[in-house]
RNA sequence: GCCGAUGUGGCGAAAUGGCAGACGCAACGGACUUAAAAUCCGUUGGGCUUAACGGCCCGUGCCGGUUCGAGUCCGGCCAUCGGCACCA
């Protein structure tokens, strides 16, 4: 290894604070009603995605957020905030399983092993998180209290009149089950063949298995779902007033992706008129009237709509169908449903379908219309059927043009010709539809709404891509569902009943059939003499969609989390909820929708004191290898933090993860770059310490108590402005850069004043604890005072005073270039400045043989000469 | 295809509409050293010009606009990255 001699003891002094901070719990944030709190302290609440501890350890990526949170915790200690800062384990998940499968090893103790090679890592870096409040979602304590969230989603259903989430005692409905917003239902899931298990969307990379890469098919199985669709609204709109990266708003706001439009009912045709035995002779089935309903953000061109397309497995089909059309429209929804959801949603692909013998009537013109079924439209999505409008819908005219239907325009595009104006149209003047001709897009639509109203067979309706939430996984190392079942019907277990453990598995293995392992624990599977257990377990974001909760009082055995630990930490006067959450864009969707529809379920159920968990979001950028490519064993590219910390030590680890560049930015590794952060680190460190003739630091005798020159007054308080400003603005790179010019500026000075020497360290200090923490002792060890250490300090303040200045540098310009710079007392006139800049040579030389026009004066900065 | 982000030296980057390139890396030169490492000091966007001090021009992906003045604001392109993708 490298036997360099190390610039600083980083390794001795940094391992020595560690243990230091440990003892004395000088992290630890107090609750309400331990010792140690003070009312009068306002909170902050700095959260980190906590980590998946899988076998590979961290990476540097992992740490660059967490550096920024850790900077921003110590700057808000300094600054008299109670800080929340935890770090805990999102640890059930699929490669522990998968481990377990290959070598027999429960996954319980792999996740264990590689938890505590996890911690080590953060601890050598020197993260100020309050251990005590550790967590870990596979712990029973902690998934009890999952198992109990799920059960107040089992017993709650969404009131679409109050729009909330209320128990499921308050539904006056006959069926409570057919409400709840945790359901079972017959689902398509993602079946791997090969791996003879289920996987979930994110295990399925373009149409094959994340592992292994096999193909995964379609297949409906039973399934637990979570309604987060009821809350579809409320998630987009109170998206609204958090502080989070527009970016990341609008990719939840497509995600949820709200439709405002209308729902047309188009009666079908008799469908016995073309029967070849003519009207059946049962009144019941004779007189029955079919009608499809359609959804549309078009309805201004339902005079275009000269078809109707069903999706394959849209339930009127088989009673609509015509008898001889049977047989082929039996083979295409075959076709379709073995068909993968690649292969169905490829676009390349051409459009198919078929005729399904059955006629819909146009509303507008009664005209009759025939009915197909087509892969193109999609069940899940607004009502399964769509009209089809070949004039001015893309995928609509392709169809057309594939079974020769009619295209007509029925919307002309501004300076087109109607001809022109087929495809898709955003805005135009609707033609060829009687009702609104000659009515601009959203006139048209509001008009031909009315009268679809009027009526009766239309109304305004808005629909969501986002779908239910699919709940269950067919795995083993997940939490037990909390629910029995008997009679083909399921219950759910009391409170009393938590945790449900897993039963002990010594075959983890995919049973091959679809059926969750749990189902191989005979034993544990029966319930009673006629009920038996729920074998899915439910899938890894259940753990972290309420890990921020328990972090405010993790140890409560009787509660998920307390009163009054809720109300303090997630509470507050100002918008409430964790003040600062930083992690990867890669949950921008996912974890980050799912935890916010638990959060309102658990809001409206009267737990939680604020409908939103994570005031301000912020997304730090990936770190790239030193290649430039993404970090991955494939590549060889993988940086170990431990690796870089034993030769250059924590500080410099983490002030070069926040040197880099801006956080939220995509950028790469270099050793060479920590080498130069390093560097300074010692440069501090040479500021005060120097090695005697026995090779050891002993402090210089350059540091003595002196007065400030005013230049030094002036950059040392200028730092102070900067890197505070910065550090609020997360803008870590910069307020480095400031420190690097404080002391680059200090190291020239002969006499290195104490005060300053303070001053930096205290600013140093959340960047580089360790180093700022042990010369801070030094100090103040020789020059005895009874300050107390650097953590039990305030951050200092900068004197605007200081930063005042006699002279000001005035830019002389000509026409917009630089001409010359003069020094000006501060205090001189606009009139001062203008006549010196007339009175400039190179000023006049530049204008020379032209007329001055007109003199731009910027007080303090420049003056602008305009001469043509 | 749609949505979004980003384009500045050899590299990471900095710049409330007001001196483009702070700070750092790399490179080069010097000091120290028997020597090297470490450390310290200096130079470093490109071009032209001058014996030299210096002087001049160009330069923030491309084209245009607004402005006394644009890396920054506006319009239109191009490229890279990310997300969504038959959502009616």
């Amino acid at each position: 290894m490298n036997e360099r001699r190390k610039p600083y003891p980083f390794d001795h002094l940094e391992l020595k604070w560690q243990a230091v901070w440990d003892e004395t719990r000088a992290f630890h944030a107090p609750n309400p009603g331990e010792p140690g709190f003070d009312p009068a302290k306002p909170k902050f609440y700095v959260l980190d995605m906590f980590p998946y501890p899988s076998g590979a350890g961290l990476h540097v990526g992992h740490p660059e957020g967490y550096t920024a949170t850790d900077i921003i915790a110590r700057y808000k200690r300094l600054n008299g905030f109670n800080v929340l800062h935890p770090m805990g384990w999102d640890a059930f998940g699929l490669p522990a399983e998968q481990y377990a499968i290959k070598t027999g090893q429960h996954p319980a103790i792999t996740t264990r092993e590689n938890i505590a090679k996890f911690k080590t890592q953060l601890k050598r870096i020197g993260f100020s998180y309050d251990w005590e409040r550790e967590i870990n979602t596979t712990d029973p304590a902690y998934y009890k209290w999952t198992q109990w969230i799920f059960l107040q989603i089992y017993n709650s259903w969404f009131n679409p009149g109050t729009k909330k989430a209320e128990p499921i005692s308050t539904y006056r409905g006959a069926d409570p089950d057919s409400v709840r917003l945790a359901y079972v239902a017959e689902v398509p899931v993602n079946w791997c063949p090969e791996l003879g298990t289920v996987l979930a969307n994110e295990e399925v990379i373009d149409g094959k298995s994340e592992v292994g890469g096999f193909a995964v098919v379609r297949r409906p199985m039973r399934q637990w779902m979570l309604r987060i669709t009821a809350f579809a609204e409320r998630l987009a709109d109170e998206l609204e007033d958090l502080d989070w990266p527009h970016g990341i708003k609008l990719l939840q706001r497509n995600w949820i992706g709200r439709s405002e439009g209308a729902e047309i009912e188009f009666a079908v045709a008799a469908v016995y008129d073309r029967r070849p035995e003519g009207p059946p002779q049962d009144p019941a089935v004779r007189d029955r009237r079919y009608s499809i309903r359609v959804f549309t953000t078009r309805h201004d061109t339902i005079y275009g709509a000269n078809y109707m397309v069903l999706a394959p497995e849209h339930p009127l089909v088989d009673e609509l169908t015509s008898p001889e059309r049977k047989e082929e429209v039996a083979r295409y929804r075959a076709e379709v449903a073995a068909k993968s959801d690649l292969e169905r949603t490829d676009l390349a692909k051409e459009k198919t379908g078929v005729f399904i013998g059955a006629h819909a009537i146009n509303p507008v013109n009664q005209e009759k219309i025939p009915i197909w079924i087509a892969d193109y439209v999609l069940m899940g999505y607004g009502t399964g059927a769509v009209m089809g409008v070949p004039g001015h819908d893309e995928r609509d005219l392709e169809f057309a043009r594939k079974f020769n239907l009619e295209v007509l325009p029925v919307v002309q595009a501004p300076g087109k010709t109607a001809g022109e104006s087929i495809g898709f149209v955003e805005d135009g003047v609707a033609i060829n539809s009687p009702i609104i001709n000659g009515l601009a897009t959203p006139e048209a639509k509001k008009k031909i709404l009315g009268w679809l109203e009027e009526q009766g067979v239309g109304r305004s309706n808005v629909r969501y891509k986002l779908r239910d939430w699919l709940f269950s996984r067919q795995r083993y190392w997940g939490e037990p569902f909390p629910v029995v079942w008997e009679d083909g019907k399921h219950r759910s277990l009391g409170e009393d009943d938590l945790p449900l453990e897993p039963p002990e598995l010594e075959d983890f293995r995919p049973t091959g059939t679809g059926e969750p392992p749990l189902a191989k624990a005979k034993d544990w599977i029966r319930y009673s003499e006629t009920a038996t257990r729920e074998t899915n377990t439910m899938p890894q974001w259940a753990g972290s969609c309420w890990y921020y909760l328990r972090f405010c009082d993790p140890v409560n055995a009787n509660r998920f989390v307390g009163g009054d630990q809720e109300r303090y930490w997630m509470g507050g006067a100002q918008a409430g909820g964790v003040d600062l959450y930083i992690g990867g864009v890669e949950h921008a969707v996912l974890h980050l929708l799912y935890a916010r529809f638990w959060h309102k379920v658990l809001f409206d159920l009267g737990h939680v004191s604020k409908a939103e968990p994570f005031q301000r979001l912020v997304n730090q950028g990936m770190i790239l290898g030193e290649d430039n490519r993404k970090m991955s064993k494939r590549w060889g590219n993988v940086i170990d933090p431990l690796d870089v910390i034993a030769i250059y030590g924590a500080d410099a680890f983490r002030c070069y993860e926040m040197f880099m560049g801006p956080l939220e930015q995509m950028k790469p590794w270099s050793m060479k770059g920590v080498e130069g952060v390093a560097r300074f680190l010692a440069r501090v460190w040479r500021l005060m310490m120097e090695e005697n003739q026995a090779g050891e630091w002993v402090l210089s005798a350059e540091v003595q108590e002196s007065e400030l020159k005013k230049s030094e007054l002036k950059i040392l308080h200028a730092t102070i402005k900067k890197v505070t400003a910065d550090i609020e603005a997360l803008s870590f790179n910069t307020a480095i850069a400031q420190m690097m010019i404080l002391v680059n500026a200090l190291t020239n000075a002969p006499v290195k004043s104490i005060g300053a020497l303070r001053t930096l360290l205290l600013l140093l200090n959340p960047f580089a604890p360790h180093i700022a923490s042990e010369l801070w002792q030094i100090l103040g060890e020789k020059f005895s005072d009874s300050k107390g250490g650097i953590v039990a300090q305030q951050w200092p303040v900068h004197d605007e005073r200081f930063l005042v200045e006699d002279e000001v540098e005035i830019v002389l310009q000509v026409n917009g270039k630089v001409r010359d710079r003069i020094s000006v007392p501060i205090d001189a006139t606009d009139a001062d400045l203008e006549a010196l800049s007339r009175a400039n040579d190179k000023v006049q030389a530049a204008a020379a043989g032209k007329t001055i026009r007109k003199v731009v004066v910027v007080p303090k900065k420049l003056v602008n000469v305009v001469a043509t």
